[in-house]
DNA sequence: AACGCCCAGGATAGCGCTATCTTAGCCGCC
DNA sequence: GGCGGCTAAGATAGCGCTATCCTGGGCGTT
């Protein structure tokens, strides 16, 4: 049998007689014979990489999509190249050429908004690409393979909770301003301004880091300057849990004076005091959703749909 | 020029005439030409990648040790492959020979305490590797390169804080019970035995994965069967955190009734209500000093010490 | 002056696979 | 029966680097 017969026997390519692919199995299972993934890529220009890049680490949501995303694409035998961006298109687009380097197999990237040379690389590239987190609004022939969930839409269904709540100075509180945080925003500007309650002064933006440190400053700060507000609605978790943390020190009751919400259900959410309300966002799904579409891209295989919509849930405890 | 001049120039080896680097350096600027890590790989049997190997992405105190290697890593051209082992002996195996595929330049894991198999293939490979967290009691002429701190000292310096602080009986609640919580059980026996204090009806262990919630209710435990405990000692923030928050829900007075103290410092413990005695970890440090070291080790330079200890910082808020 | 040594640079030969083209054999069809 | 078309297997030729050996010239030594 000669070696190229060996080879497409281990990679099911083309047909090879099933008892020729049998015997292959066993004889380079009695010899542990494992193909080297270098020469392979040398000769195929494909390696067996999938490069992942994400804005953080010290944010819980992308580390939770990486670890989705990264078990399910070695279960597929795919190694896993971490970018993180820190939210800084210079060091992505750097990023990406490093990772461009090794031919992975495929691409995971957090967002759609990406400057033009990233844009580019991308595209020369030809590698199969799935983007995470967000959705575009329109959808044409170019749209690519995306799957998340309508940040916009779980913003304005969280605002609307608050005001089926009867609260109507609803605040919001947000931090780094990427673009999600940004589509939140518009959700929530959105509901209140269908309800005529939308007043510009009761938006607080900060493009700090987020923190729970940050949510209390933030907590005291709005309620020091708009005493009236009657909810917050925290762009992430990690403010809210500050603000409730705040708000136990300062001996401001919650709901009872003012209610309190997140977004994402991260770890502590169900813990606080009161619990928090917030937006179960489903990062793990998509996480391996995005990878489990990638590899299928990779196969060649067609995708019934660019888009992929995990939505979202609102989880009302007792912050509200 | 030929190309093996090109080669030698590009990767500084051997010596080659000051004058031909420039030569080689500014054409391969100006023709944009970089190196294809799959044939260096092949060539060479050696690639540009740095396998890393964590227990889990779900505990922020590896996602940090990650996220500074990484960084440290990629400065010195290094792509880093992540392995998480869910502290399962047998994927760290697998994941570790999957890796060795890739012929790393060198190799970062977890801990000092790992199966035969596992022992074996880091020997057979020789790729050059730094331990991270733990140090090892005994050295001998085999020491192992090691980036990490005695957890052992820190468990009984945290519990020497609590005896000075007037406690006596002071349990120790710890989950997940790898090794660093075991040794951190540790070093609060021998705080505790040095003074006579040692009961170990205080000892609650639970081999479960930590979380708020179950640092809740471990709490509530402790305070239910023992309620004559002045001190907890948690084994990590996580736990801590959640203890905090049931006393609150339960109206335990903390740390009046009974002192809280947590492990690790991880973000929210300085937020907390009382804010969180805890011992800092230099996590970020050590994956840093390690991929350092790593990096030396793989460039074949003389470390001048195999154990390299970072310490510990005691941390004493309110809860204490 | 003859010798050996050292060093910069080059020639050669792969590293271990797979893309691509070729061939042999078989089938069906007019 | 001859032909085209198809399929399975093989031959060939790299992929883009670097390990290894080789060469020639300069230098110091006796």
């Amino acid at each position: 049998m000669s070696p190229i017969t060996v080879s497409r026997a281990l990679r099911g390519e083309r047909s090879v007689d099933p008892a020729l692919v049998e015997r292959v199995a066993v004889a380079s299972a009695q010899l542990g014979y494992v193909p080297d993934p270098a020469a392979r890529a040398l000769a195929s220009h494909r390696s067996n990489h999938v490069a992942i890049l994400i804005p953080l680490l010290s944010n819980a949501l992308f580390v939770d999509l990486l670890d989705a995303a990264q078990r399910t694409l070695r279960a597929s035998g795919f190694q896993t190249l971490i970018g993180v961006t820190h939210y800084d298109d210079a060091q992505e687009e750097q990023l990406l050429s490093e990772q461009l380097l090794h031919r992975p197999a495929g691409l995971l990237i957090t967002g759609l908004e990406h400057n033009a040379a990233t844009r580019a690389l991308m595209a020369q590239s030809q590698v199969p690409c799935v983007h995470l987190m967000d959705l575009p609004q329109l959808t044409d022939v170019n749209t690519p393979y995306c799957v998340g969930f309508r940040q916009t839409d779980a913003g304005a269904a969280l605002t609307r909770l608050l005001m089926a709540r009867g609260r109507r100075r609803i605040a919001f509180a947000g931090a780094q301003l990427d673009p999600r945080v940004m589509q939140r925003l518009y959700g929530w500007r959105l509901a209140l301004q269908e309800q005529g309650l939308y007043d510009p002064s009761l938006e607080w933006l900060n493009p700090a880091a987020s923190s729970l440190a940050l949510g209390g400053t933030m907590f005291e700060q709005i309620m020091r300057h708009s005493p009236l507000v009657d909810a917050i609605f925290f762009c992430n978790d990690d403010l809210a849990q500050g603000a409730l943390l705040a708000a136990l020190r300062l001996d401001i009751s919650v709901p009872k004076r003012v209610a309190i919400s997140g977004f994402n259900d991260l770890t502590g959410s169900d813990q606080m005091l009161p619990t928090l309300t917030t937006v179960r966002t489903p990062r793990a799904k998509i996480g391996e959703a995005a990878a489990t579409m990638l590899v299928g891209l990779i196969r060649g295989e067609i995708q019934p749909e660019p888009l992929v919509d995990l939505g979202f849930e609102i989880v009302e405890r007792d912050s509200t």
